[in-house]
DNA sequence: CACTCGCATCGATACTTGTCAATACGTATG
DNA sequence: CATACGTATTGACAAGTATCGATGCGAGTG
């Protein structure tokens, strides 16, 4: 319990809490993943801003179930939204969550 | 091997590489585990900027080693930068690399 | 040079996750 | 209603990881 030599003075304690931290660590897993970067990428870059989930297997090299894995992991965070046509499934992104994360990566004093 | 309906056209061809992709994961998976949100949370809201590791452990709850091997996940990813005082260690967020994340999630066609 | 202290590394463990084959489900089509 | 087809779900497995106790290492101190 000796008060000898302290390194530094404690920190404000104001910081984002354990709730936010998991929310936010929640939809970063949704983006650490190279299949659903890519993904993203497809949808985002698409000519008509949607793509089929027929087209999104051979361009990956990833089998169907894999696909349709990551396709829910997306939809579930919130980055991908899911449209039913007859049998196919269509997908597109949505702008404002991925911007969430830019928002969430954005430093208070920066300047 | 019967050329029936067709439910769309090919895409472009033209996504995020394997490479890029692997990369940007890499990433984001440092991003993507809340006590380091919540560390990077501490360090950049700092009255100075900088954070000495021994202030770390207790708001976070967590023991020494993990403290450690997050603090380590972090600067590996370039988004802390390390440095030893005598025996302490000082940690700050690089801005730089933190932006390329807001970057990355940025999308091409939105304005 | 013995001792203390801050931090990293090691070893072990429980949990998560990316992947695919097999299968089930739902929507047309004839 | 039988069939075909696109997609989701299940089951299984290998790989990765978050965590902590124990220990090692290096820097400062008396």
């Amino acid at each position: 319990m000796a008060e000898q030599e302290r390194c530094c003075t404690p920190l404000s304690g104001d910081f984002l809490d354990e709730a936010e931290a998991t929310d936010l660590a929640a939809l970063m897993k949704a983006l650490a993943d190279p299949v659903r970067l890519r993904l993203l990428s497809l949808v985002a870059n698409s000519p008509a801003g949607e793509v089929c989930a027929c087209d999104l297997a051979t361009p990956l090299e990833r089998s169907q179930p894999t696909v349709s894995h990551h396709l829910t992991v997306l939809t579930k965070a919130g980055l991908l939204h899911r449209e039913q046509r007859g049998k196919w499934a269509w997908f597109t992104v949505d702008a404002q969550r991925l911007g969430q994360v830019a928002d969430a990566v954005r430093l208070p004093q920066p300047g």
